[in-house]
DNA sequence: GACCAAAGGTTGCATTCGCAACCAGGGTGT
DNA sequence: ACACCCTGGTTGCGAATGCAACCTTTGGTC
């Protein structure tokens, strides 16, 4: 007899279908908790403040708009404002006004800034090797790279 | 000249592997603010609402223990005892001790609870088949769904 | 140059989450 | 029976998040 994909009790959708959307949901749930635990036993701060510095440490000048931040985080707006402030606070950011758009907001990374992220890359390494990297081959990686990456095309015309 | 997949800024990674994470990070992110846009909109609960419901719903008797539910929806087991207390505070669900384990507390869907699951499955279904499904083929779904299924697999000896 | 819509940021308030401490029930060994 | 540790679940409290309302600046448009 031949097995037959089917719908399931989901409704409309085929197991696969349904499979690959959980599974996509969870294992990224899992690999970020998997990080962010790494993280808090070593006593570092959460993945957010990782990425925030991130993004200004290989940026040009150690810089960037707080909107241009957003928009690559892929927050919004309100919790870049914060983040940002949290950071200020710690003093591994400081944000400056930007002269050309009476609006905006500049991050610049601090010397500290720049510091903590080093302090922390080793760890966050360490655990997407460990729980991500490390159960594919080159090809594998390459893959997913690719599917991933359709995910936010556009899709209209 | 050759082009040769080099080391990037972020240090040991090569562009593909820090692309293909960040990639399965971002589309994640994006996914789920996908759906929770289009279940806002709408006027509906929450994602978690969504799930929670959803394990109950087709299990068999319409129960489910928490601490099975905690592991099946990878949440800490203080967030299972809070969702499943909002969840019975509308009356979507029902918490009744487990009489075989005197520490054990079954969650069992009402009524109410298998009707609102029903109206929130079509502006979900339609979140993800407009960001997700529609965006690959048969082939890649179930290629998707292998590369996942593969993560949370053990790792070790 | 006056009006208006949109963009960039911020903030108050309510909800949710994270952590650690806690309690009660079960299982095991003596 | 007792001591012990583990599991399942709850809770207090501080932190982060989501939402909506708000302010200022900018960039048209007439």
């Amino acid at each position: 007899m031949k097995k037959k994909t089917g719908v399931n009790s989901a409704g409309g959708w085929t197991d696969t279908e349904t499979s690959a959307w959980i599974g996509l949901v969870r294992a990224q749930q899992y690999l970020i908790g998997a990080v962010e635990d790494a993280l808090r036993v070593k006593g570092l701060p959460p993945l957010p403040w990782y990425d925030f510095l991130w993004e200004l440490d290989r940026a040009p000048g150690g810089n960037l708009r707080l909107n241009e931040i957003g928009r690559r985080m892929l927050l919004d707006k309100y919790n870049v404002t914060r983040l940002s402030q949290r950071l200020e606070k710690e003093g591994l950011v400081r944000r400056v006004p930007c002269a050309q758009d009476g609006r905006g907001i500049f991050a610049h990374i601090t010397p500290g800034g720049r510091r903590l992220r080093k302090k922390m890359w080793p760890v966050y390494e360490r655990a997407v090797k460990e729980h991500f990297l490390s159960k594919f081959g080159k090809e594998d990686i390459a893959r997913l790279d690719r599917l991933m990456r359709r995910i936010r095309e556009e899709s209209g015309p």
